[in-house]
DNA sequence: GAGTGGATTTCGCAT
DNA sequence: ATGCGAAGTCCACTC
């Protein structure tokens, strides 16, 4: 399980690939590792920083903690402050992953993963008894050097992280927001109901446009998919039946799937974009108004 | 040396701080102390995030590099992206440091600390079997949530570090930048001449405002001090007797020490202030250009 | 404390 | 590739 590699305060945790105090050669030899197979690299030790590129910087030694991520983005951060004192953002790495069927029967399928460089590419060498990391990144040209002296800690990192972020706000926010203003949805917009029952269900905005058109407005508070564009669909069909009139569908939410934005304009409905700190702000200012109120005051 | 707190796994640097693979009690009791005593602490392993706030916010569990700052400052990182997925930061941490003189001859001053706490605090408890570290802000008002059910790492670093940062454009950069484009300096400014860099750190450009009036630009890459005032002055008095005739001094620098201003007004010189992102835009344009070519041109 | 502008802004989506 | 606009922007400075 130990793997203690040399020197009195050096432990090497193979399973967890985390380097303790290691003397500078060992963590030379674990760095570039680390770097080659593209993993997460976590330092915490005595360096100093330069950046020459967009603008230039020096900065002098002390004890940092430096990150450098899959992508090639390398961080470095002091002990304060939300932002990075240095970095580079390393971007465009792609994978692309083939699957190979297998010919025999009970043999697993082959996956070939072709990688794609990032942006930023990394050169680490020893240079005046300490090791540099220097990136490199092209468009825009500029170099980031790390010199460290002293290593208190060096890990790579295997991150295991497929799990989905969400921005949004609640369905019952974008409501409000849209209610107390409704040019979010469209300039002129004329909110008329909310929640007004409507054969499938509930429609979540019902209103009218400046050319006296019916407007049925469905509500995602995350990116919107294929179902709720046939949720909207479902009930401006519904509705055009009922009145026999026009109605447009606008579908109203942070952004939208790739491809469902074709499928929305194939049967002519519309989208706009709401971002969660926008219906944030406009909630901000009538906070304390209830939403029946919305309809009292006209 | 090694001090195996409990588990196949677990290993436990007491020098540095560092839990490799602990059990989650372990990591709370780790974690909290951290955050009492105000340290670096760094975290390695699987947790979901809620955000909530100026949005909302739900990260899906993953495994993550989890930062928190002396300050207070969150930074949530995966394994890709400059940015950290969730983040707070943290600000307004002061530390009120008072020496008290000690009245005997051979004794140490003692130095009062006194601490004001963060505008984010940190809960850290047990909730459904997961390690929950709950950040709190005021102002604007938000909360980000992490919920741990495995560290693979978690160190607390006290980061000794007060290496000055320096952000600047190389005193050429700013002297083409001014070449190029003289109105950085002042409106209708004509360069006469450059001279190359007598002593290092500052340039000089010698030109002639709208008025006619000779003017001595003093170019400093970093934020300009005392001596940069009175290197200028020196100049401007040397011309001043040459010529016979009215002349200006302008201090161009990123920006100017904090009382250095009024000494500036006080021998009726002028300051200008020109950022090194500005000198790297307008060099963009021109950026293969020789310093010489900038006169041969008119 | 609120407002304003800059940033080595970054990031995403449009053309 | 390039350009434009938004961001949980952050951050520093002014009023």
């Amino acid at each position: 399980m130990l793997n203690c590699l040399s020197g009195t305060n050096c432990v090497c945790l193979k399973m967890t690939n985390i380097l303790v105090e290691p003397h500078i050669d060992e963590a030379e030899d674990f760095i570039r590792r680390g770097i080659q197979k593209h993993n997460v690299l976590l330092i915490v030790g005595n360096c100093c920083v330069e950046y020459e590129g967009r603008a230039s910087s020096k900065l002098e030694p002390g004890e940092r903690i430096v990150i450098i991520k899959e992508d090639g983005a390398l961080l470095i951060h002091r002990s304060t402050g939300y932002e990075p004192v240095n970095w580079m953002p390393g971007g465009n790495v792609v994978y692309h992953v083939r699957t190979i069927k297998s010919k025999e029967e009970n043999s697993r399928d082959r996956i070939s993963v072709n990688w794609q460089p990032p942006d930023c590419i990394f050169h680490v060498q020893m240079e005046d008894k300490m090791l540099k990391i220097h990136a490199v990144r092209r468009k825009p040209t500029e170099s980031v050097k790390v010199f460290f002296d002293k290593f208190h800690m060096v890990s790579v990192l295997s991150l295991v992280d497929s799990g989905e972020f969400a921005l949004y706000a609640t369905e019952e926010d974008m409501q409000k927001a849209i209610l107390a203003e409704p040019s979010l949805v469209e300039e002129e917009f004329k909110p008329i109901s909310y929640e007004r029952k409507v054969e499938p269900g509930f429609v979540d905005v019902y209103g009218m446009d400046k050319e006296g058109n019916l407007v049925v407005v469905e509500i995602k508070r995350k990116t919107a998919g294929n179902e709720a564009v046939l949720q909207l669909a479902k009930y401006v069909d519904a509705i055009r039946e009922n009145t026999n009139r026009d109605v447009r569908g606008i579908l109203v939410a942070p952004n939208i799937a790739k491809g469902v934005q074709t499928l929305l304009a194939t049967i002519k409905l519309e989208f706009k974009a709401l971002s969660p700190r926008k219906c944030a702000k406009i909630l901000e200012k009538s906070r304390t108004r209830k939403l029946e109120s919305f309809f009292k005051e006209k």
